[in-house]
DNA sequence: CTGTTAGCGCTTTCAC
DNA sequence: GTGAAAGCGCTAACAG
């Protein structure tokens, strides 16, 4: 595994290290004769020279790296998020961003040792897809070596810039299409409460019943996480209370989907049994027999928005940033039309 | 963003750089006193001291850190692979490896792109699950730097370390059970074949047939990536193609959900005009209306050799290694019973 | 058990 | 347009 480095390559054609390193640059090249320049380049190609970022970070401070922290790589919303972000900051032309990626699968301890790997490798920002409220003093913590960066999921009483979307509206529209449809008596499938996101749902839901006058049962059990196993586990609870709802609130599409397994075992239908609706419009909803009727994600909004906020703040920490919340947006299918 | 380093931390207690270093690593600590340890450790938490890891990797000449490529991030079975084998690597007690993970998308420049950027970032191995025949040279190139393990894809006429299921078989199994269910014309809905992958499904498929006497037709287009918009594509060929076949092969799950949805919007019933089996055991292909007939695809496994291939080549990267095939099982639900 | 010393490979002044 | 020299923060040899 031998590795050619810049000492190496500079002594074989007989120039100095740090001309080889400009010549590489993408931003002082131009302070190189062009010959010598196109020399150094092919030269460097043909001896397979990759140059050590390692060392670069170490003396220029900065890694072009930013670290990414999800709680779920199965849920297609982060991944989605993800692929927009590491797009957006990869500017052609410039270094361009490594991200590294850590599952939290919504453990408290492994969101601290991944903020600390991060922070240790000096990635240049943070974006956490992944906040629950109970981190909020390991990320205000983490503000103190690098910006960081909330999407979708923020954390109320902490001021960190933020892109998410108006859960507690997105509740509503759900309750208010329950409503129009003449229900009684609903009830929801509950992500878990630690993330602002599922409280912000559950309120926007209640409240819309309320002042609706339709009756909201709970079932006892919250899901642990927002997963189909979950739903489904919670599911049961649901067909067993009394009285039983006519339609269900799942908190997002895996969770629906849960409630739809546990639905056909015990040989009901949806929607005329019990409708349903879930949340994050993922691709499944639509591909299910019944069509799952659920609130689209302005996806696209809160990446652009979190991608720009980071981009920002990696270029001077102390620039101003905004939090923004983008709009929900009810897509009615068959699961909810009985 | 005031970082304390490790001098600093020195002289503010007294001691020598050093001996910081031994006392907050995991593996030098008992050659430090007991008391000055834990004087260390207790400043070093009060003070928010992060080791800067890259410094430590220029100096140690290996990251804890290693590279995975991965086609689509999507792909429930690739996350799976991801979360195994990084589950693999951890071994308590010892510095975690932390993942880089660069999604290709099945584009050969953005490969060679991010091979770069781990070797550059000294990783101390390279997983790929995104091989396809144009990356051997790249990635073969790699391996003069650092170990390079294949999983899920193999690369033919490449001597890698390599994790992958028996394809060709489970082509075949798929083949035997329509033959055995009495269809006489089928198809296949093939994956890209710049992956071999996908080019021993349709191979142990069609041998299958051409042995059992099935007739197999072929659609024109090609699925350009194994997505679910793909599959919808090539669907609606099968369904213009005279014979008309009675039961399809998609060569991985969402595939066949494609499928599933041209057939729907054709007024079409699965199985009972068309049968139709895929590939990967997703978790989708139980929930759906008519449960899919697939291949298992023996992720647990293939996980774990291609993880204790890298433990194995991290640890030394002259250690003998193997290639291992583990075998798919044939999984039958609705989609294929009329 | 602790300190001293050297150096990992790069980038960046500062000279010329 | 190029070279010389310093140093980023850490770890590992070696000495005591």
């Amino acid at each position: 595994m031998a590795r050619v480095n810049m000492r190496e390559l500079a002594r074989s054609l007989g120039v100095d290290r740090s001309t080889i390193s400009r010549a590489l640059s993408t931003d002082k090249s131009h302070l190189v004769g062009k010959e010598t320049r196109e020399i150094i380049r092919k030269a460097a190609e043909a001896a397979g020279y990759r140059p050590n970022l390692t060392a670069a970070t170490l003396r220029r401070g900065s890694s072009n790296t930013i670290g990414i922290l999800v709680s779920d790589l199965e849920n297609e919303t982060f991944i989605t998020v993800i692929r927009r972000v590491v797009a957006e900051l990869g500017t052609p032309g410039q270094h361009p961003f490594t991200p590294l990626i850590g599952e939290t699968r919504d453990s408290h301890q492994t969101s601290r040792e991944l903020l600390d790997q991060f922070i240790s490798r000096r990635v240049d920002a943070i974006i956490s897809l992944a906040s629950s409220d109970t981190d909020a003093e390991i990320l205000s913590d983490a503000t103190r070596y690098v910006p960081v960066i909330l999407a979708i999921r923020k954390i109320n009483g902490i001021t960190l810039p933020t892109a998410t979307c108006d859960d507690e509206a997105g509740g509503a529209m759900v309750a208010e299409h329950f409503a129009e449809r003449g229900h009684q008596v609903v009830c929801q499938i509950k992500g878990p409460t630690i993330s602002a996101t599922f409280v912000d749902r559950a309120l926007g839901f209640s409240r819309a019943c309320a002042r609706l006058g339709v009756f909201e049962c709970e079932p006892e059990i919250v899901a642990p996480n927002a997963t189909t196993a979950a739903g489904r586990k919670v599911g049961e609870q649901v067909l067993s209370m009394r009285p039983r709802p006519t339609a269900v609130f799942a908190h997002n599409d895996a969770l629906a989907l849960g409630m739809l397994e546990t639905m056909r075992s015990a040989g009901l239908s949806c929607p005329a049994d019990i409708a349903l609706a879930g949340y994050n419009n993922t691709r499944i909803s639509q591909l299910l027999a019944t069509p799952l009727t659920t609130v689209d994600y302005p996806v696209e909004k809160v990446s652009i928005h979190a991608g720009q906020a980071t981009k920002s703040l990696i270029a001077d920490p102390t620039n101003e940033w905004s939090s923004r919340t983008f709009e929900p947006r009810l897509i009615v299918r068959g699961s909810t039309l009985s």
